[in-house]
RNA sequence: GUCCCGUUCGUCUAGCCUGGUCCAGGACACAGGAUUUUCAUUCCUGCAACAUGGGUUCGAAUCCCAUACGGGACGCCA
């Protein structure tokens, strides 16, 4: 039965390297039917942070990373919290002493290493040798275990199977491997996977890092299943030419012995272009239902689905959608001169009063009467659809991009539409 | 410094185990072009890699060795 666990430490942040590792953990537990369990390592009090472990729970449920034993949804190898689980580890200290593994020093308890080269049977990398040179501590001389000891205590308390865990761990699987022998348990299958380095330049990726949080992306509304997708593709993937696939599709495929051993770059861009598919792909009504989750405007109800419903193919994150709907809004948004002068090339005058007439002429203001007034006034006055189109978006946004023209402008009305070319008109009048 | 892991386009990767179908495939990015209602979308084209040197072999991205480079670990952090 596999059991697989992602025990992160309580440190006030969550990164893109630890969400991948809680992913693929997760993933294996998924494609085995086994058990994902998620324990918090919070020995080290003096670095305990209030509130945490709810960025923790919040990320992990954000992106889709349920856990089937741990904190708030218990199991029977709790408590899993390893501040509460100090008889345990004084059981598993008394084993040590009776076989003579551990020594007292300044106050700290030193587990005593073989020096022999242990195996670490890792299912990505093959068989690993290492010896371990130095004994080392696994009691501070505060009574508190230390992070390798609780670690390896806790695996094998809760029986854990297969360890899933960065592959900067795997010099210390050496000491742990020891400790489960010195224990008597055998030691878990490994499975250490590759880093994320950093964007650029050189190392891991850390918590410093611009973008490296996973709280960021969800404060910046990114669509937590093209996070979740990219992060797949860190080291794993179909072995066929897919990219974007459903979730339960990367669980059918994944097994441990098909992750890379290369550590890989986190590439911002490529997670923006997958995002922006997952909203161009979404169904409409989700695409409306994540939209009105971040609007603040008091609008009409209706009104605002019809301005959604427009953006949807143009929207490459929910992060712009506030700016990009904003003049639909607003009837003073801003009209920057430079961009005015940009159009100059169209002589915007003469071509908004064009509009202006032929369109206060038009009975129904729609897309189909629109586009096809557009095309007269250009056949008429020789000059390119475009120079209308540019102008007048100008003219009633303000802006060079947006939703489709020709949906745009009955969305915000003919009465609205003219007043703003006639506001335009005014403001540059000179 | 010691030990461990790794090295295919700028980036993520396929191929490597089971040598030939690979003058290396896909995606992002980038550059051109086409369509279109502007930006965008879509489509097409292009650019671009087997770290280096030795072996083994009729034949190596694929197997072996060395070198270089990169990453990681050597805490009373996790």
């Amino acid at each position: 039965m596999v059991r697989v666990r992602f025990a992160p430490s309580p440190t006030g942040f969550f990164h893109i390297g630890g969400a991948r590792t809680a992913l693929f953990n997760w993933l294996y537990a998924r494609h085995t039917g086994g058990t994902f369990v998620l324990r918090i390592e919070d020995t080290d009090r003096e670095r305990h942070i209030p509130g945490a472990t709810e960025v923790i729970f919040d990320s992990l449920r954000w992106l889709g990373l349920d856990w089937d034993e741990g904190p708030e949804v218990g199991g029977d190898y709790g408590p899993y919290f390893q501040s509460q689980r100090d008889t345990i580890y004084q059981e598993y200290l008394e084993i040590l002493r009776k076989s003579d593994k551990v020594y007292e020093q300044e106050g700290a308890i030193f587990f005593r290493v073989s020096h022999e080269p242990q195996l670490i049977d890792d299912l990505i990398h093959g068989p690993v040798y290492r010896a371990e040179e130095k004994d080392f501590v696994i009691f501070r001389s505060n009574g508190t275990p230390t992070f390798h000891f609780v670690n390896v205590v806790d695996d094998a308390a809760m029986q854990i199977s297969h360890v899933i865990r960065g592959a900067d761990h795997l010099s210390n699987s050496s000491k742990h491997v020891e400790l489960f022998k010195a224990l008597g348990v055998p030691p878990p299958k490994f499975a250490h996977i590759p880093l994320i380095l950093k964007t650029n330049g050189a190392g891991k990726m850390s918590k410093r890092e611009t973008g490296a949080l996973v709280e960021d992306y969800h404060k910046q509304h990114f669509i937590p299943e093209a996070l979740r997708n990219y992060l797949c593709l860190l080291g794993w993937s179909p072995k066929d030419d897919r990219e974007i696939m459903p979730i339960e599709e990367v669980v059918r495929l994944f097994d441990l012995p098909e992750i890379n051993k290369t550590n890989a770059r986190f590439d911002e861009r490529k997670l923006a272009y997958m995002n922006a598919e997952y909203i161009k792909n979404m169904p409409l009504e989700e695409f409306l239902r994540r939209g009105k989750e971040l609007f603040d405007v008091r609008a009409d109800e209706a009104y605002i689905d019809q301005v959604l419903t427009i953006c949807q193919e143009k929207l490459r994150s929910f992060t712009e959608l506030g700016h990009f709907v904003e003049y639909f809004f607003d009837e003073n948004f801003e009209r920057p001169q430079s961009e005015w002068e940009k159009l100059a090339k169209f002589n915007p005058r003469p071509r908004l009063e064009e509009f202006l007439g032929a369109a206060d002429a038009l009975t129904a203001f729609n897309e189909t009467n629109l586009e096809q007034m557009i095309h007269d006034l250009s056949e008429q006055h020789g000059v390119k659809t475009g120079d209308y189109i540019h102008t007048v978006r100008y003219a009633v946004s303000g802006r060079g991009v947006g939703p489709s023209f020709y949906r745009m402008l009955p969305v915000l009305g003919k009465e609205r539409v003219l007043s703003r070319i006639h506001r335009t008109l005014e403001i540059f009048q000179s």
